[in-house]
DNA sequence: CCTTGACGAGATGTTGATGTCTCATTTAGA
DNA sequence: TCTAAATGAGACATCAACATCTCGTCAAGG
């Protein structure tokens, strides 16, 4: 019972880098990159993958199970619920792109491995929010509040997959650009 | 020589089944479904389609060749370079809505198997669009021509495969609204 | 009717990935 | 420094999918 302490800290950093190397992996490679792969990404030997993780369906559920709650816990932390709708959509934008890999993952399997985590955690507060920002005349009606939510789920999930050497700040500023004010310029025409 | 004419049409027959059961297959479970499934899917036996496709690469392959040339037949009858901007963007979602599943599978195995042909007949036409658009006074300029094309794929592709059992008026009417115009009310606020 | 070719079904070889195990080496921590 | 645990490297069995082949059946066209 006195074997515990010491070791949490190795043990949680191995752990660590074998999580950020599978979700970055997977991410970039697709959901069939193998656990050798995964080993490698992560700098460490099969072996080891196997010591902390039984099965590839553990980490992959392991990796889901992590995505969600940063996911939560950047959403919750941004208070998206206490400020005005724009701001809010801008600082979830912020938010899933800062998660990154792991997002893009989570997204993709997300109908595998716990959707019910998925939709209470990010599809409830989006939704929510994009309903509050309808009632009171900043978001548009015509477009359901379900399919807004979809909609910015793809849009961030393609943006961040078909340009992953951009900065995250350029990425934020244009996918909230986009999704607020669309591709239509607002200016006057020209010509 | 005089074996030619009446059996091209059973021949095409089974060909087209194939291709078609897979292309669904590969866009709903996913492109690590097996030949066995290919096989069920298509309604022949597993024998059958390595009769028609020499390799499961080959089949994927064929497909992705099948879809850039319904992406490029349908662009190109849909004249988006010859109508005002806004319209061309209606119209090509309204195509690339249209392709549905072999679109998605596209989209999303572009980096392999020929991604030049993808480049060609799909990116580099809407890219010239959005600079027409730019260049015009329509489009907003403070994003690349080539981020907006990068996130209109992505938009199209998340709203396919989110929402599959939607209508496609209703999805094109979607993404188009959103894409233009994005998220927020134009009307003065309420409340 | 009958011949020819395609298909279905299944056995079989091959390949690559998963998961288990051992053992020498190394490294963290007392 | 010294001990115990963790790692790395790799062998090994297992398994699923790929790909090939054969043979019996069936249907179409002359």
């Amino acid at each position: 019972m006195s074997e515990s302490a010491p070791r949490q800290t190795l043990q949680q950093r191995v752990s660590a880098a074998i999580l950020e190397g599978a979700a970055q992996l997977f991410a970039v490679e697709g959901e069939q990159a193998s656990m050798n792969d995964v080993a490698e990404a992560a700098g460490v030997a099969r072996a080891t993958v196997y010591r902390y993780f039984p099965s590839r369906e553990a980490l992959l559920g392991e990796l889901a199970r992590a995505a969600v709650d940063e996911v939560d816990t950047r959403l919750a932390s941004a208070r998206i619920d206490e400020v005005a709708p724009e701001e809010g959509i801008a600082r979830a934008v912020r938010a899933l792109v800062d998660v990154g890999d792991s997002f893009v993952l989570l997204a993709r399997q997300r109908r595998r491995s716990d959707p019910d985590r998925f939709e209470s955690r990010l599809t409830q507060p989006l939704r929510s929010l994009f309903e509050r920002g309808q009632a009171g005349g900043d978001i548009r009606e015509d477009i359901t509040s379900a399919r807004l939510t979809e909609s910015l789920i793809g849009l961030i999930v393609g943006v961040l997959t078909s340009t992953p050497a951009l900065g995250k700040e350029d990425m934020t500023a244009t996918i909230t650009g986009l999704f607020l004010d669309g591709a239509r310029a607002r200016g006057p025409r020209r010509r």
